[in-house]
DNA sequence: ACAAGTCTGTTGTTTTTACAACGGAAAAGA
DNA sequence: TCTTTTCCGTTGTAAAAACAACAGACTTGT
């Protein structure tokens, strides 16, 4: 559990706290270790859960197959991020998805309800994490509601704009890599893989685009 | 503002705090009001705000119009709910939404910061409204997941049977009034309006369901 | 009561997507 | 190294959605 102290130090929940008071807090917050193999799955639909958790290391889809074996990825979870804090009330019912490890993967669970509550040993830090969990929680909302956005256009093409857009912003950059392969990224937008393989080579035949495996660059044309 | 005590005593944020306490925490949180009328903007897409709000009556509806006047409306709030939490974070950003009164609507402002912080006069049930503020966020995070479900159904008549379930599942009745028209519902769900009629009124006459405005009966032939 | 505006269903056309099937390239594993 | 599997692009077809235009019912405001 030490080991993970460095990169627990470096994610959102424990910003502004140093190594030796999460490791107090560790203790405090009942802290344990899971891991997981690619292709193993963490949370299943239909199952309970009153913990929340943290990756330590590799990555994470939040996911849900319907009836027919449609796919639909709801989110990622890389390194450093929580997840799970979606069910930490008490009257929240069943997990609605899916949550599979696309890679080796090694995750810190804790009891939710010493977070929320006053620390009974009262750690110096617990306000700070706190604060932290609020604001994680918020960003987790926006990203949500983001990939709303990506969804809500009519058209293949304009989703993949949209999407693209976006992580351009994020990068700072007209060059970047995307977390998904082709048919991971036609998952999260909610589109046929083959038709969204389709219209990319299309935007790049018409200059819009260039890309090369995940990694994408966007020509400003004044277009989009 | 005392009005409306009796109002914020049945919302989830002050689940479990007395009246008493509520006007006394009314001031600790400088809880401001506000109006809107039908048709009005509570916030414009690329604004910034760093409170949170409750609506006290009325509707909202969270949305947003692109480049070509497509509507996306991301979410509802009804009275009782609070929206604006996402934006709390310092380093939140512009808002990416509009927010708009679909009906005369009274919001109160809370500075958050004085929220997720620790109460300067330590009022008594501070850390049960963190708790509560904590499990409101997270089941406004699950509604958006379930909205995302919903628009990740391939076909209009996919997503409607899984929009029509939910709701009946939520009224834990197979008879229900839903909170949009047919265009709210449409913009809802990412689809379009004509198309969704013509789906609808096919899906009647196969027997699956009745309605009549904005009332729907699911009927259950072991089909869904 | 009347006029204007809104809401809903209907139809036909065009565009877009899903689906299925395939082949080559690249990666993974034995 | 060789085999197997995965990944990605391509094509054609059938299905579905978007779009546009319209008419009747209902609401709203004057």
């Amino acid at each position: 559990m030490k080991k993970y102290i460095p990169i627990l130090k470096r994610t959102r929940l424990f910003s502004g706290v140093g190594e030796e008071e999460i490791g107090a807090m560790l203790n405090c917050l009942q802290a344990r270790l899971c891991t997981y193999k690619k292709g193993e799955y963490v949370l299943r639909q239909g199952e309970h859960t009153d913990t929340f958790m943290i990756l330590a290391e590799g990555k994470l889809h939040i996911q849900c197959d319907d009836y027919w074996g449609n796919r639909s990825i709801i989110n990622m979870v890389s390194a450093g991020e929580m997840f799970g804090e979606a069910y930490a009330a008490p009257e929240s019912g069943a997990v609605m998805n899916d949550v599979l490890a696309v890679e080796d993967s090694v995750i810190i669970l804790f009891d939710v309800k010493r977070i929320i509550t006053v620390c009974p040993s009262a750690c110096r830090f617990h306000s700070a994490v706190v604060q932290n969990m609020f604001y994680a929680i918020s960003e987790k909302n926006r990203s949500l509601v983001q990939k709303i956005t990506f969804m809500s256009k009519r058209t293949t093409r304009e989703k993949l704009i949209a999407y693209l857009s976006e992580e351009a912003k994020r990068h700072n950059s007209s060059e970047f890599s995307i977390p998904f392969n082709r048919q991971q990224l036609a998952d999260y937008l909610s589109v046929d893989r083959s038709a969204m393989s389709n219209e990319l080579c299309k935007m790049r035949d018409e200059g819009m685009i260039t890309f090369e495996k995940n990694r994408f660059v966007l020509y400003d044309d004044g277009t989009i």
